[in-house]
DNA sequence: GAAGGGATACTCGGATACGCTATGTCCGAGTCGGACAGG
DNA sequence: CCTGTCCGACTCGGACATAGCGTATCCGAGTATCCCTTC
């Protein structure tokens, strides 16, 4: 089982641009180079969580990216839930009700799998610690990123070429 | 994200095998006619069950599959972690180290990554509630399945042409 | 009747093929802001 | 100086290509059990 790398990117990306909320919007080209990312891929991951409602992006000369919310009104879950998809990792797919020992199962399977009830219990436990921590947990866990990402973000504007 | 169907396959299997100890072992024909699936690739899937030390299984025309332990010893994350193996969902690769916006971090970095620390707890978790549940607590969420699997399999051996 | 050898039914492990999804790249269309020209 | 037009920068969305992994199948080798032959 395997998370796709884009939870971590968007993750990174909505802490840095909670730190440089007064310097939004934050064009992709830069927001790439931040984390050496690749621009182009990194652009089509982010789009999902402007669907969502978390990340707002503008065209322009002055477009870019921003939080579209306060960062404590952005769980850490929401933006999972936006990159990953809401379908939970388990899926049952009713193997007891098919083949030879399916056969005269009377009343047994109108009750929900077992299998399945603690595969999504467990699922349930794990949304439940991501609900709780917010965009503005993860920027209080690291209280010299904010003085960092500003430093290094006023040094790039200022010897852009542009 | 998503867990591989081996998964469901294997947690059933288990559960019927349970059901069946008397019975064992069972050939891998009759398992996945049971549950009406690919009988090569379900022996594939049900092979790292028995490296783990969860399934046993003979050769010979006596041969099959058959349950190692008792199932009050077997938790359903060894059944997870033996087919989706030991690696967490999500993986951390430090992009906060790279790039424009890592320049000059002095010891911000010793420390853990805050977001990596939110993912693991939150598999941690995960992980928790299902070390919490073993082969014999399926068994017993379905108390009908005993008594139809039995029942069932008596059944398919007794018209069985061999 | 006992010992030896072959047949059978199963497992194991590796090799191979296929398809889906994650990853990565590219391009045309749309939009905003600034530059520039004309009144 | 004001207004209208054009241009450049940037985003969006879709199309397309690639790679990796999950899914699926097949085959040869090994082994335990059973049966049959032979003594």
């Amino acid at each position: 089982m395997r998370m796709g790398e884009g939870v971590e990117w968007g993750l990174h990306c909505c802490v840095t641009l909670g730190w440089l909320q007064d310097r939004a919007p934050v064009p992709i080209r830069r927001l790439a180079a931040w984390f050496d990312l690749p621009q182009e891929y990194l652009k089509k991951r982010l789009q999902p969580l402007a669907r969502a409602g978390i990340l707002g992006s503008g065209p322009g000369v002055r477009g870019g990216w921003s939080l579209a919310r306060a960062p404590e009104d952005i769980s850490v879950i929401e933006v999972v839930t936006a990159l990953e998809g809401p379908l939970e990792a388990f899926r049952c797919t009713e193997i007891r009700r098919r083949g030879e020992g399916a056969r005269d199962a009377g009343p047994e399977f109108d009750h929900l799998c077992g299998i399945s009830t603690v595969m999504r219990r467990a699922e349930l436990a794990w949304r439940r610690e991501l609900a709780g921590q917010t965009i503005a947990d993860l920027m209080a866990k690291a209280p010299d990123g904010a003085a960092r990402t500003r430093r290094n973000y006023e040094r790039i504007i200022a010897s852009a070429t542009d």
